[in-house]
DNA sequence: GACTGACCTG
DNA sequence: CAGGTCAGTC
C-alpha cells in the first residue's frame, strides 16, 4: 500500500434532510468514490454448508475466543460452552450476533407468514442475506500464522481502535491487509467499516461538545485551543479507543485533534451551524490528515508487541 | 440497483 | 457498538 495515493477521500458527506440546501456544497473535488473492490472473493458458490456458522446450538459460539497469541481455539471444546461468564466475552461486549440465524419474527408488517429461508434475504438491508455465502475458503491467504478467523474478536475491536489514531477513514482495502487474519466477506467488511464509523461518530461528537464548551466559556479565539495529553476532551479520547492506556498515543493524532477541534470551533463562531450540512466541510477537512498506520498492525499478533512496549 | 457514510436510536 | 434510515454517488 505504503504512499499510494494518500486516501482518495472516499467521502460524500452526506446532507440531511435539510430543507433549502441550496447551498450547493456539492461534493466537489471529493466526489469521486473509490469503487475499488478487488473480489478476488467473488463467492463463487463454493460450498455453503461447514461456512454457516456453527454446529452448536448455542448462541455465543459466534466467533471462537480470543486467542490473540495463535493459541488454537480448539482448546475450548472441553469448557462448558453452556456458561457464558467462562468466556469473558461480557467486557467488551463485542457480541457478534450471529444474525443470519435469528430472524426478527414479524418484525415488519409484509411478510407475516415469514417462509424459513427465503424471506429474510430480501427485506431491507441487502448485506445480511450475504453473510452467509463465503467462498471456499480454500483461498490462501498470506496471513501469517494462527487460523484464520471467522468473524472479528474482541482483539480486533481493540486494534481498530488503536488504528484509527492514524487513520480515521481507512478503505476497504486497507482493512483488508490489517486484518489479514480474518476472512473476509460483506459482513466483516461491513462490520469493520461500520466500527470506524462510530468512531468517528464518537470523536466528532466530543469535538463539537468540547469547541461549544470553549465558547461558553468565552474562548474567543482558536489560539486558546490546544489539545494536551492532560485535557478533558484528550483523556475522553483515550479512555475511548484507548481504555486501558497501555498504547502510546501518536503525537500526529494529537495535531489533527487540536485541527478538528479548531475547526468546529471556527465554524461555530462563524454561525456555521445553522446549515445542517455544515459539519460537512469539517469532515472534508480531517479526511485528508491521515496518516499510515504503522507496519506492525499488519501483523495478527500486534496487539501483544505493541502494548508491551 | 449496489454501495457508502452520516445520522439516529437503543 | 449494532440496527436501521436516508441521502448521495456511480
Amino acid at each position: 500500500m505504503a504512499s499510494s495515493t494518500d486516501q482518495t477521500e472516499a467521502l460524500p458527506l452526506v446532507v440531511r434532510k435539510n430543507s433549502s440546501d441550496q447551498s450547493a456544497s456539492g461534493p466537489a473535488a471529493g466526489g469521486h468514490h473509490q469503487p475499488l473492490h478487488q473480489s478476488p472473493l467473488s463467492a463463487t458458490t463454493g460450498f455453503t454448508t461447514s461456512t454457516f456458522r456453527h454446529p452448536f446450538p448455542l448462541p455465543l459460539m459466534a466467533y471462537p475466543f480470543q486467542s490473540p497469541l495463535g493459541a488454537p481455539s480448539g482448546s475450548f471444546s472441553g469448557k462448558d460452552r453452556a456458561s457464558p461468564e467462562s468466556l469473558d466475552l461480557t467486557r467488551d461486549t463485542t457480541s457478534l450476533r450471529t444474525k443470519m440465524s435469528s430472524h426478527h419474527l414479524s418484525h415488519h408488517p409484509c411478510s407475516p407468514a415469514h417462509p424459513p429461508s427465503t424471506a429474510e434475504g430480501l427485506s431491507l438491508s441487502l448485506i445480511k442475506s450475504e453473510c452467509g455465502d463465503l467462498q471456499d475458503m480454500s483461498e490462501i491467504s498470506p496471513y501469517s500464522g494462527s487460523a484464520m478467523q471467522e468473524g472479528l474478536s474482541p482483539n480486533h475491536l481493540k486494534k481498530a481502535k488503536l488504528m484509527f489514531f492514524y487513520t480515521r477513514y481507512p478503505s476497504s482495502n486497507m482493512l483488508k491487509t490489517y486484518f489479514s487474519d480474518v476472512k473476509f466477506n460483506r459482513c466483516i467488511t461491513s462490520q469493520l467499516i461500520k466500527w470506524f464509523s462510530n468512531f468517528r461518530e464518537f470523536y466528532y461528537i466530543q469535538m463539537e461538545k468540547y469547541a461549544r464548551q470553549a465558547i461558553n466559556d468565552g474562548v474567543t479565539s482558536t489560539e486558546e485551543l490546544s489539545i494536551t495529553r492532560d485535557c478533558e476532551l484528550y483523556r475522553a479520547l483515550n479512555m475511548h479507543y484507548n481504555k486501558a492506556n497501555d498504547f502510546e498515543v501518536p503525537e500526529r493524532f494529537l495535531e489533527v485533534a487540536q485541527i478538528t477541534l479548531r475547526e468546529f470551533f471556527n465554524a461555530i463562531i462563524a454561525g456555521k451551524d445553522v446549515d445542517p450540512s455544515w459539519k460537512k466541510a469539517i469532515y472534508k477537512v480531517i479526511c485528508k490528515l491521515d496518516s499510515e498506520v504503522p507496519e506492525i498492525f499488519k501483523s495478527p499478533n500486534c496487539l501483544q508487541e505493541l502494548l508491551h512496549e
